[in-house]
DNA sequence: TCCACTATGTGCGCCAACGTACAATGCGGA
DNA sequence: TCCGCATTGTACGTTGGCGCACATAGTGGA
């Protein structure tokens, strides 16, 4: 589903070709490097992002510096909804997750297509309803899940979203995004590199049985990844990357 | 703030009179019975409802019939977002947590003032960006802290939305919200009883030190609420209950 | 008035995750 | 090549919440 090997946008690529059209011309493919803040929580957002094989996630940081991921985004979405919402600050800090590429435009070009009341608000506020749901689906899953569970759902939520099935990432990044400990995730992932799940070396994840991922995720993965089937146009008669040459 | 000891709801009173006039010619005064299930998960929502002086709690029901809590609706918003986001359906069941009254109106009509792209629309963008806020505070509560500081923080934010400090509430139906054991919240009850922050009496609770709670509370509370504030209008010039006499 | 039922209080063993400490292991630059 | 550092592995006592069991106490209706 996410992952149909083509490299764009999902939320472009299913804009009907005028409105795709009007927007190439505000955007800017730009380098997305690993743990590049792309947001500060509580700055204003004058670019959003669209993703096209990178990662990003949306982080909540306490007072006392634990952080808990609320959100994901990659190809599927885009990075900037209060831009499209009025409130032009998010409480969120928004960090690539996994090193890419991402379209970039200006947030008041943006609010402009959105204001024509087209395909594209239409796209956009069901992705935002999606999106509200992912982030409801994350506080379920942290009341009722265990660390186990979870590493497989953010494994494959995250994998979902990039064109190979391996990611950069140290344990204790994956740590920050639970907002669980460090060593919590060492062991999780040990017991899945031990059944042969995935492979782990130094900073680099391998997911090798996805089936198996599935498997020992909770029902929150699932559930989630329906939710975003059904809100958002995947059958996608339009076309490629509107920055692409064909 | 939420509590001005006005009848009416937050989300109409800041329309413009114009605006709020036609929704009017709609809306109808509805008791809203504690227990009731406003909308089912995963059923169309025909209708949206306005609480005037009721609060009606958003519940994720998993697989195992476990629920969590994601999002709490007073007078500060409406129940029936994905009516403006366009999925029509939501994956969370909406039951009144606390009885009252509630405008209710089509779902449709709610829908065509959006489409008129006026106040109206600004205004509901905004509390969906309020409401992602609440629905990812309460992934990173249910995270990092404990049930004594969530329980605080969630007696806060109903009476927040009453225009008393007693809700009508079992702990049982208070575990269920916060996806707890019922003897957890005994206990985490007992506690606050104890140090005459609340007073407890067989499914109904009394806040009395409201200061205390306030200070038990995690950091959460103050930070949905300051979102809150910052994105609604709260000045009000609006005037009364649209269905009001005056 | 009394009974049945609902709501609350309490105790106990269990387990997942925590905080802490420290060892071992790879990787990259000098 | 080798050193230093980042990353991962392991251990141990602590704690918060769970599941279960059962006692106690209000409350509304017969």
């Amino acid at each position: 589903m996410f992952k149909d090997g083509k490299k764009s946008n999902h939320i472009l690529d299913s804009l009907p070709a005028k409105e795709r059209e009007r927007l190439a011309a505000y955007l800017e493919l730009v380098s997305m490097p690993l743990g590049a803040v792309i947001h500060e929580a509580g700055a204003a957002q004058t670019q959003v992002y669209f993703p096209i094989d990178c990662v990003v996630s949306l982080l909540y940081v306490l007072e006392d510096g634990d952080t808990a991921e609320v959100a994901i985004v990659g190809n599927d979405g885009l990075v900037g909804m209060p831009v499209i919402t009025g409130g032009s600050k998010s409480p969120h800090r928004a960090i690539v997750q996994a090193a890419g590429t991402a379209l970039r435009m200006q947030a008041r070009n943006l609010r402009e297509e959105f204001e024509r009341a087209g395909a594209a608000q239409q796209i956009l506020l069901r992705y935002s309803q999606a999106m509200m749901m992912q982030i409801g689906q994350t506080a379920v899953c942290n009341r009722h899940h265990n660390l186990d569970q979870q590493l497989c759902r953010w494994l494959l939520m995250s994998i979902d979203r990039l064109p190979s099935n391996d990611l950069t990432m140290t344990q204790e990044l994956i740590a920050n995004m639970l907002g669980v400990r460090r060593e919590g995730v060492t062991e999780a992932a040990g017991k899945l590199q031990r059944t042969g799940a995935i492979r782990y070396q130094r900073g680099r994840i391998t997911v090798l049985d996805r089936a198996q991922l599935e498997r020992l995720s909770c029902e929150c993965y699932e559930a989630v990844r329906s939710e975003y089937i059904r809100l958002l146009p995947w059958d996608t008669t339009a076309s490629a990357n509107p920055l692409a040459a064909d």
